[in-house]
DNA sequence: GCACATATTGCATTCGAAGTCATTAGACTC
DNA sequence: GAGTCTAATGACTTCGAATGCAATATGTGC
């Protein structure tokens, strides 16, 4: 086989480096290297031989190399379990698009159960992440490797009360306490509870923060043990209804639940909703607020939250010394127009 | 600030390499490396020191200094507009998944608009991502790009007919032919067909395919112009229906509108669905098959083109002279309990 | 004990961009 | 035009792991 020629511009088997576009621009590879570099050193002429020359030769600095020599890789790993949650593709998506002005990107990584969490870490060390985002639960000493490894970690929808470790998070218990409130005003009595998976922290929180408050208020309630999914919760309102009693409100771990327990009371059992039984979820989901369901529920503000995870990450990627900060934020009441809490 | 000492293993500052791995171990950097990759020739006294010494210090290999010097970073690209349909996220966990099982991990990039595509390529090729998996139109040059940089490249839902490119798609004009047949069958001559963006692929696929078969039965069909919301399809319902005629059966390009189609009827304008008018969708997402809707659809078998689409990006990754190959999966229809035909 | 094949090992180099430092060109002053 | 000062430039080294190659160790058969 022919030896390639250096200056064969032809030949796709190898990408353009640096060199090639200082050989063609007729100046030297730093040259090159600083044209690329915001706030360098380089002459107008230099520049302008040098970026014709790497359009012709549709050069673009190797990220790879540049990270290897700047030990800044661009890259964040989000670290999230399984999606079944439908606000998943909203926070990714979101998350994207603002680390995307940030120059940075998303190296996804996804859990099949949280106990995968070493695994993944494992893959994480070895692609010199800037950072983690994590909408997964952590051990402590998970936490702590981070944090040796200097490597800047924020959570989401996860709170971790004992631990120095920055977090972004809705206040699930205030907004229970919002719905809890509205439905004791309205004079309801007797509640059922829905909680999400028992590995879940956010279902407990939710959960808790329920259940506390309608033991403040004085009014009885029952637990179910759903899953987060529809048809768990169908199933278990189908069953429990089937005993004849009716509770006045169900309050759900998630909008999912909810519109499971609707469907159930209302297809299965002819219960008017929200009429014989109100139903409050959690997350604000977009099918939440269709007709079928209008459903009343805390609408997470993610927008924000996401906001603020991306800016508490980059700042301290910026500078690691940051202290870690714990954000809560209140969700908002969506009210269904035809609920009356 | 005293000197950092090569051995001071309390130093948190910098992450151990595999000199420092090999000092530790008492053998060389290469003995060090050779551990680290299958198949390669070590003894088993000098792979247990070092594999004793990595643990003591918390080593992993760095995957940028290694793809530095293999060409293969071992991650892909996966592009997408971003998420307004709801099979996004169950795609990118399977994605996640299936990559996973070879090592291979997702960068991701979501594009705001179809036009970003020239933007997000750049970044793809700063990155040496070793493959792409697209679903997002490009333009031929774009695709040309990615050819001329041999890098392999998948779309996902979206088909090139007249270019050599590999693709995964769903058979949209069989399903919809499917959906035609069935309702045509059942006597229905007056056809809604709503349609998705206008710049979506997907969108005319679907939407050609149903018109054609229409058209090929011989019953006439008006178009209404949605963008895939709930909303949107729910408004140009409630307003064609105040006009007060109904057709008899309307043909969504994907589920989000057709439960929006079904709301607006049935919750303004008191109509029985799917009994004066029959809603059919088309995705197979899972609020499609809550009660509330039931909706007849075709469920796109996403688990089976998402391996396709790994498995045939990864090959091409091991062999880039294999020729292109365009899969098409026919969807299986979910047929609304309620529903008839 | 010797000749030889085979298995391990280390040295030196490589990948591609960025940073350090010394040098040079250019602009400006008087 | 000589003397300063700054801006621009290139030679060289660095990041960390992988690999070709040569050197050494180990093992086998006689």
């Amino acid at each position: 086989m022919a030896k390639n020629l250096t200056n064969n511009k032809i030949s796709p088997k190898k990408r353009a480096t640096s060199y090639d576009v200082a050989e063609l621009a007729g100046v030297s590879q730093s040259a090159v290297s600083r044209c690329f570099k915001t706030g360098a050193s380089v002459s107008k002429k230099t520049r302008d031989k040098v970026m014709q020359a790497a359009n012709e030769l549709g050069y673009q600095p190797n990220a790879i190399a540049r990270g290897l020599i700047t030990r800044r890789s661009n890259i964040v790993a989000v670290i999230t379990t399984a999606a079944t949650t439908l606000s998943y593709p909203e926070v990714l998506s979101k998350l994207n698009a603002e680390f995307e002005k940030h120059g940075v990107h998303i190296l996804l990584f996804t859990l099949h159960s949280e106990s995968d969490v070493d695994e993944v870490l494992n893959q994480v060390w070895q692609y010199q992440v800037d950072g983690i985002i994590a909408a997964a639960q952590f051990t402590d000493s998970q936490i702590d490797a981070c944090m040796n490894r200097q490597i800047p970690l924020i959570f989401f929808n996860r709170v971790y009360p004992d631990i120095s470790v920055s977090s972004v998070c809705c206040d699930h218990a205030e907004g229970e306490r919002i719905l809890v409130k509205g439905l004791v005003d309205k004079g309801h009595k007797n509640f059922i509870v829905m909680a999400g998976p028992q590995d879940s922290a956010v279902s407990t929180a939710r959960t808790d923060g329920a259940v506390s408050q309608l033991n403040a208020a004085g009014v009885s309630h029952q637990l179910l043990q759903g899953d987060y999914s529809y048809q768990t919760a169908f199933d278990l309102v189908d069953d429990y209804a089937k005993s004849g009693d009716l509770p006045d409100a169900i309050i759900c771990a998630n909008d999912v639940m909810a519109m499971g327990t609707i469907d159930a009371l209302r297809h299965h059992h002819q219960v008017n909703i929200p009429e014989q039984v109100e139903v409050v979820g959690f997350d604000g989901v977009g099918p939440a607020s269709w007709q079928s369901y209008d459903l009343t529920t805390i609408k997470q503000p993610l927008e924000r939250m996401v906001e603020a995870a991306v800016t508490m990450l980059l700042e301290r990627v910026e500078d690691p010394e940051l202290p870690a900060e714990k954000r809560l934020f209140a969700g908002n009441l969506a009210r269904g127009t035809s609920a009356v809490i």
